[in-house]
DNA sequence: GGCGAGCGAATTTTT
DNA sequence: TTCGCTCGCC
């Protein structure tokens, strides 16, 4: 069965992320049904026995490793499905967590297309929307104003960039970004600056400017994601009556994608479980240790192990059915993960059939593979009346077969939707997009700005948030001369200077120094400031919709974006924004239902009784949820993404791209073991995706920074078993051999049996590029001019294969001189890239 | 205050 | 190569 995407409609679910309005049936409240035997029930119809039994798994720590495509969100879901109509918990009485919104929309999604309940209510989202849930319900007792703001990563690094200019920081020495990391890290370990272990200058520096940092967050009433999590961590662990109201109430928690939690998150989760207190709730963890690709930002894998460890689990479950792929894909990326030695183990298996083979495909050029793709993508999209002999019709006939028995073709009318092209970072995508334009296809990129992160909409916010709160001086900076108004940096840097030294010397925020300027900066200030202040009043007892439409206009955003030749879509972005505004209001149904819900809600001992207004809880929203990256869904486009970006989805065709030494792996991460282990679980992530079909690309030469670079085959190409792979291209040995791109595919292509079969070669270098309408020509005639004299003078060709006595086997990069004076640059994979002079090194071409 | 030259950096990303 | 940011000039 398929999967139950949701795209687009972020309907219906957005109170969950802020504003609670859940029931007040706290468990033992509630009837105490028995159990029916779970095979009467309708719900765990279709559920495989793993499944049946993660699902039905008594109150008790439990990790579900859960492979890909194993119906984890399922699983998860069904789970709750089951607490809740066997009676075992009210909807009020569990927590559900998830990473994305995306995710805890599905979950609820599918949650209300099981069972006729309020999702509304439940506690059911990610994990910053959770904590803001908290700390908006206990903001006092957490030290923050009622209307706190949420700086997202931007909004973090502007304010830390102000941070560094009034403290005259040497920002060469410090950089912001590398301040805003270290800030994000202490955090995530829970660490306030007064717990940071400084041995150095530089650290005991930056622990300052941490100090300082929170000072201004304090002053100005915001808080950033990572404070987010540790404030309504500390605010649980440091008050008990808090702590235990939340821990007798949550008698199930469950998370989903647990391999990506990260310290703080793990910690949190242990202080509402109630982990060694008198009484613990079932934590439900699902996650799959495979498929763990974010450590780079926090996630612990080792959480997965020490969740066992301290809470003694006695359920582990494998999910290792997998219900996706056929058997040829699966066990590529069985073998591929084979090959990592921190496992906790788990193998997938199908049902279906062997299917195609995984097609390799290899390249003279990036441009090339681009080439190429277009043309597979053309043949996959074809209709059947055209299609080569030797392609079949979608599979009808029962799945399976190996490679000899025909097999279920997908070799025409895929729809474009169902074709994903992955790579590893998002430079690659250039080329791709390019040849896909030229070619008419279409396609979607996913990635870039979101919607509520675009400069328009930020300015828009940036207004609405000074309505709210007056000290968020990141809001007021942005705007204070959007559009301009006449007040330039040194007028801003006066103001900064008053409202350091208001309230003797302890600071004011900008919006209240303003009072003590003079002169021509103090009177356009004041208009400024003016200006606000009078938004103020007038949106008084004003619906949402019309707050924005009034400050669209009196801010002058309108006028200056439709002054502007670009600001068409600018302005129809503002407007989108009054109605993203009117959506979530009517779905919210502010009014009488949140007042409903504030009281439920404070039912929480110290609670804080206030209601959050329609305009202040707009805006959490908007920094939660930074909304869509495209909005233009529903055409039938290609799928183009980074592989982070397709994990968690699947299509009939996958095509994974640029399989080179250095770029996937990437090269960054070749120094430790842990970085490769990662690019590990990349690929595994990135193989699983496919159903039906995969393609491994990888092209011998790419523009990298400007430069043609060279490349070897990705070690994971090896690392597949080879009676899973059919190499479309002839397999190289190393690479070098045959570097010649005269070979064109030619006309020829595209009859062989099971599709794709290609009949000898490398694109025509030439006859691609001029498919992108550039004339590289004459410059990769130059350049071989260069290359052909060098090899002439040291017996060298770049790409060719040389055997060192010490470092084997490796790849000459780069030639250089002649003579006596020659070098090469080589890399070898197992010692990196070495500069050896000819003259001395002893090289034997492979 | 706006614009253009010049410089440096350039995995992966959600909240 | 290309993007984003800073700086300096008009």
């Amino acid at each position: 069965m398929g999967w139950v995407r949701v795209t687009g409609a972020t309907v219906g679910c957005w109170l969950a992320f802020y504003n609670p309005s859940m029931s007040l049936d706290l468990p033992g409240t509630g009837p105490r049904p028995t159990f029916p035997s779970s095979s009467d029930m309708p719900l765990l119809a279709g559920l495989n026995t793993e499944q049946r039994a993660a699902v039905t798994l008594p109150a008790e720590p439990a990790l579900i490793l859960a492979g890909a495509g194993s119906g984890k969100t399922r699983v998860l879901t069904t789970r709750i499905a089951w607490l809740l109509q066997t009676g075992q918990i009210s909807p009020g009485g569990l927590l559900a967590v998830t990473f994305t919104n995306k995710a805890a929309r599905e979950m609820m999604t599918r949650l209300q297309s099981m069972l006729p309940v309020n999702v509304r209510g439940m506690w059911i989202g990610t994990f910053h929307g959770l904590c803001n849930r908290l700390l908006r319900a206990h903001h006092k007792t957490a030290g923050l104003p009622q209307t706190f703001q949420i700086l997202d990563t931007q909004d973090q690094q502007s304010a830390i960039k102000r941070l560094c200019k009034q403290f005259n920081v040497d920002e060469e020495r410090f950089p912001p970004k590398q301040l805003q990391w270290f800030i994000g890290g202490c955090k995530e370990d829970g660490l306030r600056p007064g717990d940071v272990q400084a041995h150095d200058p530089d650290t005991r520096k930056k622990v300052e400017l941490y100090q300082l940092y929170e000072e201004q967050c304090q002053r100005e009433g915001v808080v950033d994601f990572g404070e987010l999590l540790l404030r309504s961590y500390e605010l649980l662990r440091d008050h008990a009556p808090v702590r235990e109201h939340y821990q007798r109430r949550f008698r199930h928690i469950l998370i989903d994608e647990f391999q990506d939690t990260n310290k703080l998150q793990y910690a949190w989760i242990k202080l509402l479980a109630g982990q060694g207190a008198s009484h613990e709730n079932a934590v439900f963890a699902v996650g799959d240790d495979d498929q763990s690709i974010y450590a780079f930002r926090g996630a612990r894998v080792g959480n997965m192990a020490d969740f066992v460890r301290e809470f003694h689990v006695q359920h582990q479950i494998k999910l290792e059915q997998n219900y996706r792929s056929y058997s040829n894909i699966l066990d590529s990326a069985n073998a591929l993960i084979s090959h990592n030695k921190h496992r906790l183990g788990k193998n997938l298996r199908t049902e279906q059939g062997a299917g195609e083979p995984v097609r390799v495909v290899e390249s003279s050029s990036d441009f090339a593979e681009a080439q190429w793709l277009i043309d597979e993508i053309k043949q996959l999209i074809r209709d059947d009346s055209s299609a080569a002999p030797g392609r079949l019709k979608q599979a009808s006939a029962p799945l399976g077969g190996s490679e000899d028995t025909p097999v279920p073709s997908v070799g025409a009318n895929i729809a474009r939707k169902e074709m994903a092209v992955l790579y590893r970072s998002n430079a690659q995508s250039r080329v791709i997009e390019t040849a896909l334009f030229n070619s008419g296809i279409p396609y979607k990129v996913y990635g870039g700005l979101r919607f509520f992160e675009r400069a328009e909409i930020k300015h828009a916010l940036a207004y609405l948030r000074l309505l709210e709160n007056p000290n968020d001086d990141t809001s007021f900076l942005r705007v204070v001369n959007f559009p301009p108004r006449g007040i330039g940096a040194r007028s801003i840097e006066q103001l900064q200077d008053a409202a350091r030294a208001a309230n003797q010397g302890a600071g004011s925020s900008l919006h209240a120094a303003v009072n003590a300027m003079s002169g021509k900066a103090g009177a356009n200030l004041s208009a400024f400031v003016a200006k606000i202040d009078v938004l103020r009043e007038q949106t008084q007892g004003l619906t949402l919709r019309e707050i924005i439409e009034l400050v669209l206009e009196h801010s002058g955003l309108v006028e200056h974006y439709r002054a502007e030749r670009e600001g068409a879509d600018r302005i129809e972005n503002l407007e989108e924004l009054v109605t993203a505004a009117e959506s979530f209001v009517s779905i919210e149904g502010f009014g009488r239902d949140a007042e409903a819900t504030a009281a439920a809600e404070n039912a929480a001992p110290d609670a804080d009784g206030e209601v959050l207004s329609p305009l202040a809880a707009f805006l959490t929203h908007a920094a939660l949820e930074a909304g869509d990256n495209q909005a233009q869904d529903g055409q039938d486009a290609v799928q183009l993404m980074t592989v982070h970006a397709s994990k968690g989805l699947e299509f009939d065709v996958v095509f994974i791209t640029g399989l080179e030494e250095g770029l996937f792996p990437h090269e960054n991460s070749l120094s430790d073991f842990d970085g490769l282990e990662e690019e590990r679980r990349l690929m595994y992530v990135a193989i699983t995706r496919a159903r039906k079909r995969l393609y491994l690309s990888l092209a011998q030469t790419r523009m990298l920074h400007g430069q043609t670079r060279y490349h070897i085959r990705s070690r994971f190409l090896d690392e597949l078993p080879e009676e899973t792979l059919k190499w479309v291209t002839p397999r190289n040995q190393g690479f070098g051999s045959g570097f010649t791109p005269q070979n064109s595919y030619g006309p020829g292509r595209g009859n062989g049996a099971g599709g794709g079969a290609w009949n000898s070669g490398w694109a025509n270098a030439s006859r691609s590029d001029s498919a992108y309408g550039r004339d590289t020509g004459s410059s990769l005639s130059s350049s071989k001019v260069v290359e052909q004299a060098q090899e002439a003078a040291t017996g060298l060709r770049i790409g060719m294969s040389v055997f060192h006595n010490k470092f084997g086997e490796g790849k000459v990069l780069t030639l250089e001189g002649s003579g006596d004076d020659a070098r090469a640059q080589i890399n070898f994979p197992r010692h990196g890239v070495k500069w050896l002079a000819l003259s001395v090194a002893k090289l034997t071409v492979v």
